[in-house]
DNA sequence: ACCTCGTATTTGCCGCGTCAAGCAAACAGG
DNA sequence: CCTGTTTGCTTGACGCGGCAAATACGAGGT
């Protein structure tokens, strides 16, 4: 008797159905709160403090905005506006790529670093405030590898690209 | 020179942000591919579809804004908002409290019950397709368990009422 | 009754991110 | 080289949800 894998149709386990509500909680109520905090400390969003940080990690400080916004999970026009945001308050330049002058590369100024820097600390206390706070170090593991499963999932909406061979 | 509980500073450990990376991936992935699917397959938002479900297991099918909020972990502006939307489809309808004439009960219509049911199959399998697919049985209780801490926290923005005892 | 304060909910305004459409540069074929 | 297509990014219009101010009602004191 295989319990085979026919997609399940019926209600949720009770088992499931705890997780669902637990999940589902989280995730409406960490994100709030983390971007919360950010903004109200640093005057920034999440998205905008997520393009910083992917950008201060690239290469030479720099990004497609196609990569960009697959690193974020978000998509392109959001990217781009984001970028408009940063470029606004000079804390990132756009400069069309020398290759393929379709293309922009994100550039993390050297203001755009600093203030990463300095917004850092307070994102970093909020994030312990509001998830490891919550985890014990054996949850930890355990709950990483069940997320990564997650993560190969749902690249982002109007992203689907690849790569793009930067520079 | 209590420092008792330091609060620690430096940088996470690498496993720390392993886990983090995943986390906001998922986050950030697993909530949009939800409301994409419920929007795409049943013109339905995920809050909308959350206030309707909590109305229905709700005694009587009715609830207090707030403890409507309360439970959807929205703000009370947002579920507002939905409720008038939900009203438009005359899903929901308005009550006035008897008891309290400043309170308003949202009460599920039996269209709203309905459309409930209509839609709850598709999600489902939505919640499977990307949720319960990706998680081991194994994964699910220590998942579970390291969730429920979390949803202890963040009441949710505007809200912080108690209760309000119903009819 | 009146004034004031606290509570329940709604509304004004705004930022964010999505989709769809637009525009520009690269590329493929004739 | 010109033309049609694809790729990379931006823009316009829109919906959602948040905060803070406004509104509506209830309660307590005088």
């Amino acid at each position: 008797m295989t319990t085979e894998e026919p997609p399940r149709q019926g209600p949720l386990t009770a088992d499931e159905e705890a997780f669902l509500r637990a999940f589902t909680r989280t995730i409406i109520t960490v994100p709030r709160a983390l971007d919360g905090d950010l903004l109200r400390d640093q005057g920034m969003s999440m998205s905008e403090y997520t393009a910083l940080r992917l950008l201060s990690e690239a290469p030479d400080r720099r990004l497609r905005m196609n990569d960009l916004a697959t690193a974020g999970a978000l998509s392109l026009s959001g990217t781009s506006r984001i970028v408009d945001r940063l470029e606004g308050q000079g804390l990132v330049r756009r400069q069309r790529c020398p290759n393929d002058r379709r293309g922009y590369h994100a550039v993390l100024t050297d203001a755009g670093f600093d203030r990463l820097r300095q917004a850092w600390p307070a994102h970093l206390a909020s994030v312990r405030r509001h998830v490891f706070d919550h985890l014990s170090t054996a949850d930890l593991s355990a709950f990483t590898a069940a997320l990564q499963h997650f993560a190969t999932d749902v690249p982002c909406p109007e992203t689907a690209c690849p790569d793009g061979a930067a520079d």
